[in-house]
DNA sequence: CGGTACTTTGCATACGTATACTTGTCCAAG
DNA sequence: CTTGGACAAGTATACGTATGCAAAGTACCG
């Protein structure tokens, strides 16, 4: 095995010294085009690629950041790791996805061991004590898509609140009197927020949200499809059914389709977040569209902003969300 | 901002040396049990996290594996990530994807930095020179999934010519003549190897494939949908279409779907890989079997074992494949 | 021609950890 | 009482790059 080329290397066979080929090379001004041109022919020569720990160590910077999601099998995630990915490669970051909650929560060595410069967290949960800990720490960092119950970083989200609201009047509108509700987790700001948001919609409409329709599960498409299978099963079946995202709604019509059920003749199902999934023909899920893009750029933005004042409170944005009809909705 | 712990903070709040620290942390054999527990105190007592950077430059290895893949948003990557990340967390490796053919190609230069202690690549083309420059560089790589022209480097993949015969079998079986199929690139393994192997199989069976019915395309939903639209609007439209793999397949569903056809009554439609999505209810696709567990383990064991001797021959194994029958395929 | 200013390069060192080597200590064997 | 060995911890240094500072060379001006 050939051993590592080192700036030493070029160096010596440029004849200069090795401070020289480090600013040769990083085109730092102060070099003569001469010897520029000499250091960048022996450094192409010896096929010289600098080394990464090298210079973190001495910058004490990585240009790395590490993006916490769950895990990538779940569609949704990477659906917002892309965008991020984009972003910050844009401002010459490096993404790397940390994944969270497999063998249990992510921990704070993992993130704070200074292989990155900063942290995106999406999945954190209502009190996690993570934000607080990398602050603690001087470790930039920002929350996307979910919310603490007490703003204590930067963060940024989608209005679930106005999306659950145009699900309900969509709903209302429809006919619809028996809604079930396969919900998310209540310990994420998600979960919480779409439920609460259903609840207060349909009440402002008089319809008595059921609660023996409701079910509280994880964003997958198994968890949903279990809960919903339950849910069609009851004598007083719901015909629609609103859902925690849209991965949880592929589940539901998973279901349905297992019961024979026809959608949306016999039954609505309403999703949330609108990843491109939901618009394939295949599937046409009528949901509430969140623009990823957008909320990535907003992360990025907020996680690279260097005009922070040290005692200004967090900032905390709010993407708006809209109704998107597509084939899954109907009377009942 | 606190300013950063170093293992010198700790030494001197524990009164002990520099690499008296490092040996308590670590475990290493030769540190007086009083001794290692007041470094351990002092540690938890100054939250002490070791620094990655100057760690991997000391020992000159990172723990740290790039898988290198596609854009994640294409559901087949992430399936095959996450076995990937599992297997090499059992050995104490954390995993980085990065991802290829996004910006362009990726470089030598992201892969060569000392980074990576090894690369798992699952996009390589069939002629690319990336695995012997990672060779030349003596960087540990694997190729898992595609293969190359010529076996340069360790490697597996599936039986993809087994599960092309399998899918040969049961059209002709079913009694179709009229054959579609929306292949992938010709440039990947994966992509040639199938086509090549269902042409095989039904030229076997006497059935003539018909060339003008199959389409090459990157096995995306929306291409093997645009594919497909065009396929199914002539008047020769095939009675079933074979694909590259299942997400096209997904886009083929999609497009007999708008066209108002129905599956598997008026169309079959053939998948491959059987990732999970594919086995939703909602879904349903009859497809081929890849185990990617199996074949993460295996890329693992090939990337990772030390009894490797210089001049021995190239690794390249293949995982055997089986047909999956669901609901999408049916006589014509 | 002397001095100043500027450009270009080298020297010394920092970054944080790991490890070969050395020193010191204590105990047991001779 | 000496010596050899085992063990514990310290000393010195390596890993590869970046940068403050000094030095050398050059150009320019009076």
């Amino acid at each position: 095995m050939p051993k590592k080329v080192t700036s030493f290397d070029v160096a010596q066979l440029a004849g200069v010294s090795q401070p020289t080929v480090s600013r040769a090379l990083r085109n730092v001004p102060g070099i003569s085009p001469e010897t520029r041109e000499r250091v960048m022919r022996a450094a192409r020569e010896l096929a010289y690629i600098p080394s990464e720990a090298g210079r973190t160590l001495s910058m004490r910077t990585t240009r790395r950041i590490a993006v916490v999601t769950e895990e990538l099998t779940n569609p949704y995630y990477p659906e917002l790791v892309e965008p991020l990915r984009r972003h910050l490669a844009r401002h010459d970051f490096r993404t790397v996805v940390v994944t969270d909650n497999v063998e249990g929560p992510i921990g704070l060595e993992a993130l704070a061991d200074g292989s990155y410069d900063g942290v995106i967290l999406t999945t954190t949960r209502r009190r996690s004590t993570l934000p607080r800990d990398l602050a603690e720490r001087g470790i930039p960092h920002v929350l996307a898509n979910r919310l603490l119950d007490r703003a204590e970083s930067d963060s940024c989200g989608f209005d679930n609140q106005g999306g659950a609201t145009a699900i309900g009047d969509l709903l209302v509108e429809l006919g619809h009197e028996r809604v079930g509700a396969v919900q998310g987790p209540a310990a994420t700001s998600t979960g919480q927020e779409r439920a609460d948001g259903l609840d207060r919609a349909l009440r402002r409409h008089g319809v008595h949200p059921w609660h023996e329709l409701t079910r509280r599960v994880d964003f997958t498409h198994d968890a949903g499809r279990a809960a919903a299978l339950d849910l069609l099963s009851r004598p007083d079946r719901p015909t629609a059914i609103v859902c925690g995202n849209d991965v949880v709604a592929f589940g539901v019509l998973s279901a349905a389709r297992e019961l024979g059920l026809t959608v949306p003749a016999d039954l609505t199902v309403i999703g949330f977040d609108d990843i491109p999934m939901a618009a394939w023909p295949l599937i046409g899920l009528t949901t509430v569209h969140c623009d990823l893009d957008l909320l990535a750029r907003m992360a990025v933005d907020l996680l690279l902003r260097h005009d922070r004042s040290p005692d200004e409170r967090p900032a905390e944005h709010r993407v708006p969300t809209r109704l998107v009809l597509r084939s899954t909705h109907g009377p009942p």
